[in-house]
DNA sequence: TTATATCCGGTACCCAGGTACAGGCTTAAG
DNA sequence: CTTAAGCCTGTACCTGGGTACCGGATATAA
């Protein structure tokens, strides 16, 4: 009787779209829930956590197929250098992003304080077109 | 007979594709160049440096509407707290975005040290699904 | 002058990540 | 039992940010 969320439910309690529910399926980052007998999926109610997991992973940058990979990884077990490296490449790359943000946000706070007026050519002569330099192309 | 950079010139010399620039052109990144007799694009050479304020300015987290108009707002002068508020505004968000990278960071580098297995059914008691709770939805 | 490299505009396509719609079946409440 | 709400599959479409291809015109060097 109890245990066991329809597609609105889950999608209600997780925040996203019913047709996401689906297309995460299809991406392979939900498992494939067991069917009523009129063949409406039933979730396990961790899937509700499940999906905040994802969609967590999803703001910090990581795309759905690296999301993917990063579960199946997780969930066959042992343990595995497997996750562990991908995790830290992940952490090399997150430090990369922050040095980016740490520059521009310096930049644009120069901008700020030195009441600059444009950013491609700005006439106070201390903050020549803060944006050049930062975060170059890898 | 001086001055005056073509397409390709200024493609290669921003590293981007010679599309791209018709693109942003479209897009209102940028101004309609000059045009040779024959129609040819003939582009002022500090294209080159806004090419590069563009792409700056996109990978720190800008899409190309928001660079648009932090540009232009830029261009039509008096100052006006415009860019200044806008530019605050972009603070605030990359104070957010920075928090959650500190916060999914520490998530990963624990994963790391505790050898954890799974991102979602970790066995190591100290762990438990630390991503749950990270950079939830504004 | 003629070959070769570029450029032109227009249109079509690509990828990621969803979202919407149609037409039909299921379920839960009354 | 009826009926509305909810779900099903399949397919089409959307946004953002480009990229590719076409047939034809231009530019440049030898």
């Amino acid at each position: 009787m109890n245990s066991g969320l329809r597609t609105g439910e889950v999608a209600e309690r997780a925040g996203v779209n019913v047709q996401t529910l689906r297309y995460y399926e299809r991406r392979g980052l939900l498992a494939e829930p067991d069917r009523s007998l009129g063949g409406h999926r039933i979730y396990p109610p961790d899937t509700v956590a499940l999906l905040q997991v994802i969609k967590a992973a999803q703001r910090l940058g990581f795309t759905l197929d690296e999301v993917a990979e990063l579960l199946d990884a997780g969930r066959r077990r042992h343990p595995g250098p497997d996750l562990q490296q991908r995790v830290a490449g992940k952490i090399t790359e997150i430090d990369r992003r922050m040095a980016d943000l740490v520059a521009v946000r310096a930049a644009l706070a120069e901008v700020v304080e030195a009441r600059c007026d444009s950013l491609t050519e700005c006439t106070c002569a201390e903050c020549p077109v803060p944006f050049l330099t930062i975060g170059r192309p890898e």
